[in-house]
DNA sequence: ACTTTTTTTTAGATTTGTCTAAATTTTAAT
DNA sequence: ATTAAAATTTAGACAAATCTAAAAAAAAGT
């Protein structure tokens, strides 16, 4: 079955809503998509007929596992052109994303899976959010917050929760990317700041709400 | 300013139908869009108040100054990405015109941009049809059909009028393509078929069907 | 010149996706 | 346990893009 571009935006939130919690609200995702309550309640009624969510009123909603495996798909083609806009095009990651929310919705399979050759099957977009096979299935990276890691250790950046220009900008300014390594140092008590040194650069302090943006894995 | 996808094929349509005759009429656009005339009649009333038409009902209509430019744009876009997905991505060009037909509403500038300069700046779509650069001009590229060329002369096939499956499939056989050199060596009076030697292959006989298709241009 | 046919436009509906304002239900607070 | 606040749904309206059927205008035929 086809899906239009705003059933398919909504499947998709949903889907991003439920990472954090089981059960998604009328209120987050009216505010996740930048519409009103009441077309959201529309909305799922129509997801609820076309049997993707389940839904009762007043409780919240969820996908179903078909509407899992659609957003999975939506989430797929999102981060192979976001991949293809970095690494092809040459945009900074902080550029990509609303071309991407219009290029996911291009409906061919035979494109997708003639890019995802054309890309050298990636597994990761540019802000090291994995990306789902043609079956769904998703690799779950396991990353730890920077704060959360010990003082000496060395890890690899793995993504970035918040992928703003003036993240970016600050990142650029450290020398962090996706996959750089960089050792901690030291977490000061005061003010939960962080010491790191990134590669060969002199090492510095990045502030706790930078800290919590970065993701990380061992190795 | 921008415009809806739809609004945007029908101003595309208009501009194509203009290459054969100067006004348009509203069968012929209906006919075009596969909608009905009453929804061109009602979609034209828009594009006249947003001043892209110049329109006096029942008298046909076409793009003024500022429509042609916009047309000219999506055109630009929407042959880039048909460039894109053959030379890229391997698609055949019989496949590629549905999808460009979506890619081509995407509406950032800058990505057009970039995708141009990734491509390498090409100057004909896949199918030999000139892209319109950025201020909305276009090559005039002058071709003669087949059926018009003297026996004895030595063409380049320039462009295809019919893109269907059906057309490449006859292409392939014949060893034709956009770009190949052949000589002409005798039209048949009896059915207008065209004897052409193609390359090094031996000569051979295209009815005048096909060779009304095919446009060329000396040297 | 009149009549018929074709083309185009209008009138009125329909679908999709959205909104505001009011009603309802749930949750939180006293 | 009531009451107040917040969240959600309903009711009703609206814009965009489409359609069918009927009316109007233009073109073609005699
Ligand atoms: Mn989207
Ligand atoms: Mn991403
Ligand atoms: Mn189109
Ligand atoms: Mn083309």
């Amino acid at each position: 079955m086809n899906y239009s571009v705003s059933e398919e935006n909504y499947i998709k939130s949903i889907y991003h809503l439920q990472q954090q919690t089981e059960t998604v609200t009328t209120n987050s995702l009216a505010n996740e998509l930048h519409t009103k309550p009441a077309s959201v309640t529309d909305m799922l009624k129509k997801l609820q007929t076309k049997k993707l969510v389940e839904y009762e009123k007043y409780r919240g909603f969820k996908l179903n596992s078909t509407g899992n495996k659609i957003a999975l798909n939506i989430v797929r083609r999102h981060r192979l052109w976001e991949f293809f806009l970095v690494n092809k095009l040459g945009f900074e990651w902080d550029k990509v994303h609303d071309i991407a929310e219009e290029l996911e919705h291009v409906s061919s399979a035979d494109l997708i899976k003639r890019l995802d050759s054309f890309l050298n099957f990636p597994q990761t977009d540019p802000h090291g959010d994995p990306i789902p096979d043609t079956n769904g299935k998703i690799a779950i990276i396991k990353q730890q917050c920077l704060t959360e890691i010990a003082a000496k250790k060395n890890v690899v950046v793995s993504s970035v929760s918040n992928q703003s220009p003036e993240m970016l900008e600050m990142l650029k300014h450290y020398h962090i990317a996706i996959s750089t390594t960089l050792k901690v140092n030291k977490h000061f008590a005061f003010d939960g700041s962080v010491e790191i040194k990134v590669s060969q650069h002199a090492s510095c302090i990045i502030s706790q709400q930078v800290a919590a943006n970065i993701f990380v894995h061992h190795d």
